[in-house]
DNA sequence: AGATAGTGTGTATATATTACACATTAAATT
DNA sequence: AATTTAATGTGTAATATATACACACTATCT
């Protein structure tokens, strides 16, 4: 039996390519559709924009329809704009990514329908996805990995307080490549921007490493005659 | 009296941002309006995308039908989604930004009576601009004064053939500051990818400078190991 | 007391960046 | 022919940054 979709109209949407680090892996926030087309397969967070919203808000909106997840800051990294990337009618897409702490969230939840859940899965071994999707992923990746070098994302991925060694194992997940242990920290302590705390890890069972913090403050005042990206 | 403006649907358009480079200064590409809204008003050149081309082709005709260049290799660099940008109605715009060697086309010439006439204006000191073209052109502005240090955009400025001198001249519009002449040849040759030519600059009334080109197929050999943007 | 697992640290070498000044050349002028 | 003009073309020393590389220390567990 066919499904019947109604012809759309010249629309745009968003969609979010949120990425988050746990268990020392990179990892992107997948939905899975309830709807037609591609109903019951992953897709990244993304939907119709309104009439009266912003992009940007409907951006947010969408993602928090899809996965309960609200107020992230959101950065645009592309529009996709082909004639046939949707089967039921020309849409373009703006595509956003935004980086998170894992776990800093309550638990994912659809707040919609539209998605029947939301979850984590790890950049690596992605599995197929709807629409598009794969390509808007694979951009917002190559985005993340080049803008790691140049800007602080990092700090967005790790929880407030971490070690010199998860901020080395996230970016040598982001990286895909080793790095080594005391150039990373001379190099990393050299910029100025973290802040060492008295406090240690806990609940390890080797010997607890030193917290430190991003301080954002300083990065602002060291960075502030450099270029924008 | 007042004009009676048609209400639109949700649509979108395209903007390009065209820099060019002559007399030692960075302009850019305007057209002067022939149509409401802002009509008369300078802007840059841009239109509204049709339903059955993609959104990067759009704005190869747009630019086309506007100034008559054609087959820029144009990037798009930020999608504008605010709400109230048009005073028509909803408009989400697709920006984007090319770089190209003034006088290599003929004549600038409408080619539509969109427009009534597209010139080059020098960066510094731009009119107002209708719509938030002020706005993207910032933006753009911005995207390329970042990319000139990690992409060979200059090039795509200066003629095919040219002397270090210019080469640093244009440096120095773009990122509005001076440069030392000794450090910046030694830098850029020691990249390998210009090639001296047995050539030299003619005309001038003074010794004349060797000639180079830019060798986009060492560039490609050199960078190829490294992260695109 | 010993085993385990990961933390924390320094130095030497190579590479890149910066600061800085003058002789050379081609054409134009006298 | 000699001089003026205006811009080209070049080197070195000092400093900062990046890379390569290995082992003693410490907290916990057994």
């Amino acid at each position: 039996m066919e499904i019947h979709l109604p012809h759309l109209d010249s629309v745009f949407s968003t969609d979010c390519v949120i990425f988050g680090f746990e268990a020392g892996e990179l990892k992107v926030l997948l939905i899975e559709r309830n709807e037609e087309p591609f109903k019951d397969w992953y897709a990244l967070p993304g939907n119709i924009v309104g009439p009266d919203e912003s992009v940007d808000a409907a951006a947010q909106r969408i993602l928090y329809e899809l996965t309960g997840l609200h107020d992230l800051p959101m950065r645009q990294f592309h529009t996709f704009g082909e004639v046939n990337r949707h089967p039921q009618g020309r849409v373009v897409t703006i595509a956003y990514f935004a980086l998170i702490r894992i776990g800093g969230q309550k638990d994912l939840m659809p707040i919609t329908q539209y998605a029947r859940k939301a979850f984590w899965h790890p950049v690596n071994d992605l599995p197929t996805l709807a629409f598009d999707h794969t390509e808007i992923f694979k951009r917002a990746f190559k985005k993340i990995r080049a803008k790691l070098n140049y800007e602080p994302i990092a700090f967005e991925l790790l929880p407030e307080k971490f070690t010199l060694t998860q901020l080395q194992s996230l970016y040598e997940a982001v990286l895909s490549k080793q790095l080594d242990k005391r150039n990373f920290r001379k190099k990393m302590l050299s910029y100025g921007f973290l802040k060492e705390l008295a406090e240690k890890q806990k609940g390890v069972s080797y010997r607890a490493a030193k917290l430190y913090k991003f301080d954002r403050r300083k990065y602002a005042k060291i960075f502030q005659n450099e270029i924008a990206s």
